[in-house]
DNA sequence: ATGTATTATGTAATCGATTACACGAAAGTA
DNA sequence: TACTTTCGTGTAATCGATTACATAATACAT
């Protein structure tokens, strides 16, 4: 074990004190310049590293953020994260990751228990937005540490949000399969009490009322984001008397069960129908029937979230700043719904 | 901006030091019972919440682990760093996630960060194996920080580590090729001064040996872990006067980029050429051609790496204990290579 | 020479919790 | 009764760094 050379070693050896060691190692200007280079030459010679515990309990920041996903083993939180930290790394912060597993519960302990850390911001996707009442948020934003939501956000006041425009990426895609020639567009949403799926909800209904075709409630189904889901929920679809020609669903996973399923019926696709998915995971572009998908920007998602992190952190004595920075989505338009192109 | 309770505004209101406060809530046995009681429901009326700041200054410990990883947007990386989560998550435990981004440079940076956040622990997949004259291991080992190899690991002495092997993986792919009738095995790469693309390359070698067939040093090839690399690299070996039938690859992405450029040449798979990847990527079971691969169990390694933490932390006392972990690795055969049965 | 800035450093409190040691009170023993 | 344990709590140091305030030392002005 190698001994702890803390500034009190420092200090002694130079028979000065710890508080004339730490004011030269921080660059006070009141410290002679010759005790300031006296003092970073011994440091460097014994060897000092600042023990960021003490410097944390004494500053009450602790350099540390909390990321809350549902899970990681996703490539777009994965992404996030990834942008997450490279933009806050050059500025010393290190990321504690929290996964929720879509439980509420989870997702309050997570909360506690990175405040109780100490953490300087969180940063989150939430998993459920129906208990109002929880504590959790307020315990947060009682302690003044910035919570930034991302993706999936929450209505609270005076906290930031970066999302994607899940509305405009609903209304592209749809508009999309409306242009390649179809009629009957089914939709695959998810949770509806999360915003997101709502606004791509939304904004597929808006593109069919906007180009003339008429809105189905049986068109929509609710599906995980799971294969087999997908391959459930296109079998109801197919059974009803005007079966859809195409398929806009909020999963990238959801859409490539139903086009498993499709093929196993021998359905053309894009021919006889055309897919389009959301979020744009690896692996729509790698089939060999690559799958249309709206790209929501995930490492520049991450890398928002943390640059809006650090605007507010430092400025808690301001008025608290409310930003919501609204990413645009692009559609990836590949072979499951080209008819043209390709 | 909510009052921080500290034992000493608890102490105060019940006219008692804040030692006993701290034993109280510390159920330590020389407190009498009713004064306990007394601690432990003031404190939860007065909304008391230990910091565990000064707890891990005053202990020495963070209750903080890290994990360090090339990049953490990979799912095999990502189902890793999802495993150690999980596992170490009941015991108090948070993660902090370091990238590599395959440079030993930012790899030797986390290393020193982690530390100097005074991280309990810490388990990483190494970057590269070629610094043996590395200060930041030492500097690890000398600070008695239990370090944990998952996946790629170096030789170091008393560090453990928890692998797949890569030797048999490489073995039961190539092996498995060379049953569907494949004679002209070729091999992707990677970096071989890693252990697991050394091990993966023996064990593909030995599989050619057992079974009577030539190792032919032109048909390894070295590839990065990417779609484009793949496709470049069959072509070379398109071009030989011997073309290859078969491809085992290191890496699921060069597999795919390998099936991509033998499509384009109206090569048919499996019939004419028979693919096997490595890593057992989501994708590879979602092509419509799914692809062959070898499965590392990342969840499980994960769990794993967190268990051998465990042991290891609060026993710095005894000996150093150096595990080694060897996972099996799963091959799970797809049509990429599977003339028979589907 | 005396008084006033200016500069560099020391003193000591602080962040919040833990814990070795001390000590008074109660209980047990002879 | 007197003496020894046992029990429960208080005192104060400790973890390592920062910083308001005090003070010594020097430079400068009159």
């Amino acid at each position: 074990m190698s001994e702890k050379i803390t500034i009190y070693d420092i200090a002694k050896k130079l028979n000065i004190t710890a508080a004339t060691v730490s004011r030269a190692l921080n660059n006070n200007p009141k410290i002679k310049e010759s005790t300031r280079e006296l003092v970073i030459k011994t440091a460097a010679s014994m060897n000092y590293k600042q023990n960021k515990l003490a410097l944390a309990l004494k500053s009450g920041r602790s350099n540390n953020i909390g990321v809350i996903v549902p899970r990681i083993d996703s490539n777009f939180f994965a992404s996030v994260i990834r942008g997450i930290e490279e933009e806050l790394h050059p500025h010393g912060y290190q990321v504690i990751i929290c996964q929720t597993h879509e439980s509420p519960k989870r997702e309050n302990e997570n909360l506690y228990t990175l405040i109780d850390a100490q953490v300087d911001g969180i940063m989150m996707s939430v998993t459920d937005v129906t208990d109002e009442n929880d504590g959790a948020f307020h315990y947060v934003l009682e302690k003044n540490v910035p919570l930034i939501f991302f993706d999936r956000s929450k209505h609270i006041d005076g906290v930031s949000s970066v999302t994607v425009n899940d509305f405009k990426g609903g209304y592209v895609a749809t508009k999309h399969l409306i242009n390649e020639g179809c009629r009957e567009i089914a939709h695959f949403s998810g949770d509806q009490s999360l915003e997101i799926f709502k606004n791509r909800f939304l904004g597929y209904k808006q593109a069919l009322l906007d180009n003339g075709l008429t809105f189905k409630e049986e068109y929509v189904i609710r599906t995980k984001s799971s294969v087999e889901a997908g391959k459930e929920a296109i079998d109801v679809l197919l059974a009803l008397d005007t079966p859809p020609d195409a398929l806009f669903s909020a999963s990238d996973f959801a859409a490539l069960g139903a086009i498993q399923e499709l093929k196993e019926r021998n359905i053309s696709i894009p021919n006889e129908f055309c897919v389009a998915g959301f979020s744009n995971e690896p692996f729509t572009k790698f089939m060999e029937l690559s799958i249309t998908s709206v790209d929501q920007s995930p490492l520049e998602m991450g890398k928002m979230s943390a640059r809006v992190f650090l605007e507010q952190v430092d400025k808690t004595d301001t008025i608290k700043i409310e930003k919501k920075v609204v990413l645009a989505p692009e559609l990836h338009i590949r072979k499951s719904s080209s008819r043209t192109n390709f």
